[in-house]
DNA sequence: TCTTCATGTAATAATAATAGTTACGAATCT
DNA sequence: AGATTCGTAACTATTATTATTACATGAAGA
């Protein structure tokens, strides 16, 4: 999604799922189920019929990994899913209790930084590796 | 794991895999698979042949959930496990360079956490929640 | 209005990861 | 020897994710 994101974000036009599916190597459908999501929440818009497709709704300096997070439904950031969960079995209870505080501090802390790092700032980011990409390549062009 | 071990903790002689498998309603070939991990890394030993079985080769005192993690091949707490792994893609690289000490910091928390529960403290908590449940269950018995 | 282009969405298929099963060999005890 | 139990490879089943097909809906332009 981070993909598809700085794309729309370096084209006037809106951008097809179809031409986002090419950049992301997927499918035009799996894109759209997705930025549905984002649309939801209001970080992108979609357009149909002819010159219709996906633009940013927010300018990048306004969005962060956290508001990305979110608007994917806010998924389970441990592999760990179930530890917090509770249901009849005795021991996992016990195993709950022991660790929900040290979980729910490590998810606190994590979303706090998604929350610090804008979409513009993983595009400068972003732009910094390419160019010195293209100039190992190419060092005497 | 944690109730393998726990109902091994509990018993004077070994454990087979089969009678592992019913206490965890699932396959002894199974069981023999992940007990293997712990005892290579020395928390449970097994015996082949008549009354052979699984048993522990520590106390539970000196067990923590750590010692299982480690045991099962420290994987990943997170289920954004590419984020760390960098391979060619310039929007990745500049992702983690954004969150890498994120994760780092949170998956160090969260070790340390789990070296802090012994499995003698989770067999105490489940041993009271158990009182507990009966007590609920038979309030006049 | 009619055609074309693009999203919206349901239903289905393909893929990958995990878990379960079968089968048999090796080791151990009576 | 015979019963028991782990060790392990090969295979099957299940589940979750992803991809695909098909068609309906809406928007722009001729």
């Amino acid at each position: 999604m981070l993909h598809a994101l700085l794309h729309m974000a370096e084209r006037e036009r809106p951008m097809t799922s179809d031409e986002l599916a090419v950049c992301l190597s997927t499918n035009p459908v799996v894109v759209r189920r997705t930025m549905a999501g984002l649309r939801e929440a209001g970080l992108v818009a979609s357009g149909r019929g002819h010159g219709g497709g996906w633009t940013l709704a927010r300018p990048l300096e306004d969005l962060t990994m956290r508001d990305i997070y979110a608007a994917l439904g806010e998924p389970m950031l441990f592999q760990m899913g179930n530890v917090s969960e509770s249901p009849g079995c005795l021991v996992e209870q016990a195993v709950n209790h022991a660790l929900d505080d040290a979980f729910r501090d490590a998810e606190a802390m994590l979303i706090a930084r998604l929350g610090e790092v804008t979409l513009a700032a993983l595009a400068d980011d972003f732009k910094r590796r390419f160019a010195e990409h293209r100039a190992r390549l190419k060092p005497h062009g």
